[in-house]
DNA sequence: CTCATGTCGATACACCGTATTTTACTGTTA
DNA sequence: TAACAGTAAAATACGGTGTATCGACATGAG
């Protein structure tokens, strides 16, 4: 009986591990978005059974939550930064830009708590910005306060933007013109200050405008640095 | 032919509007999260067929921007702010309120531009506060910081909200004991700074932590104010 | 009274997350 | 070497989802 003889073994299964399914996933979602992240599909990627995904998440919140710490990892500054002003503007940009990379992200943004080790380390090193600077409470604070800031901005801009796409129009130009709706409700002159934000505002280029208000942002934090803690 | 014989005419259908729709919506989404909301669900609240709906809708997200635009009505201030500063903070503590009192609105704030009329009138009333304070622009500007830091902020309180229910623990309790996972990262002492921020960093209440970070960003807008318009 | 119209309900489809069962293979022991 | 126990993978199954399609039917027009 000759190897030749036997027929060969059955493919073992393959080799499974989180990496390449959150890379699969994180695929998936750059192309479709985050709706067109769905077990099966990811599974499907991978060649396996949809099952096979529950040896190693229990649930496809955990899937996001690997996403999301997978994604983190762009947002570690590549050098130290020289102060703290410099880390949080970085870490904001950096998540901006990973953001537009990978626009599902937006949509996860701020939902849950990052704990992945990626996202501890985010944190860590914003943190460890502060050290010498202020008592922790006060380092939290400003930590915090920024980060809720870019959180929010980078969802309305996400949010423009596919808008933007959708209607195949900025949103302003729909507002002054095309939008039928909108011009509508202009007209009922029931929003002056509105109608008149539309028509007389400035189209900034959405970078300008985050970076305008994380600007602000830091200079309060600057300033609540400044002041003795409470 | 009596009236005897004629059988009594089948019942008409029930009448439908968008106001029961949604508020059959909202219902469902205060009582099990946003996930509770399936347009089956909300039809059999009603009393109706599933495809009724696409009548007053034409699509799940229409039903969600519905509901962010009815939530909404809550935000306008009961009475004219004194000035911009009471205006966006009450703006900002109202969207909070409402969050904490549908938990769903933390999961869509932000997500799509808000449009209806309620949220223009928000946007109106808001803007309104900057009358013949600012130019337009700057006066959009704060508007837009403002959003961005309550927007983000009440996704991460809520995002922790639910957190600590899930784990009947305190984030910070979680942390610093119970939590097996954390304990473990922060015993690496790979993360000093912030295995000393759980370690020592004073709980607050987050309405208060809420406030102070809106306290600064509201400096901030001011200063913006004040300086000259770039 | 008949017929066109448009609305409503039922049915159907493709897909989803996940529980459960079945299968196939491994390594262990008699 | 043969039977077996244990385990990991696959197949199947379930109860749900959003929405397209289509047939029935009540209503208003001629």
């Amino acid at each position: 009986m000759t190897v030749w003889d036997r027929p060969e073994p059955p493919t073992r299964p393959v080799p499974l591990d989180r990496e390449r399914i959150v890379a699969a996933a994180v695929a998936l979602a750059d192309e479709g978005g985050l709706a067109a992240v769905s077990l099966r599909k990811v599974a499907a990627r991978l060649d396996v059974g949809p099952m096979r995904l529950y040896g190693y998440i229990s649930t496809k919140e955990d899937l996001f939550d690997l996403m999301v710490d997978e994604v983190q990892a762009e947002l570690l500054p590549e050098e130290r930064p020289g102060d703290w002003r410099e880390a949080l503007s970085g870490l904001a940009h950096r998540t901006r830009r990973a953001a537009l990379r990978h626009e599902w992200l937006a949509d996860l943004l701020g939902g849950r708590p990052a704990l992945g080790p990626n996202g501890l380390a985010v944190a860590e090193a914003t943190l460890a910005a502060f050290d010498g600077l202020a008592d922790i409470d006060t380092a939290m604070r400003a930590v915090e306060t920024v980060s809720a800031y870019f959180t929010g901005a980078i969802r309305r801009e996400v949010a423009r933007l596919r808008a933007e796409r959708a209607t195949g129009l900025s949103e302003r130009d729909w507002q002054r013109a095309a939008g039928p709706y909108m011009t509508r409700m202009l007209a009922t002159g029931r929003f002056p200050a509105l109608a008149k934000a539309v028509h007389d505002g400035t189209d900034v280029d959405p970078e300008t405008s985050f970076a305008a208000g994380l600007d602000w942002v830091l200079d309060a934090v600057a300033a609540g640095l400044a002041a003795p803690p409470a």
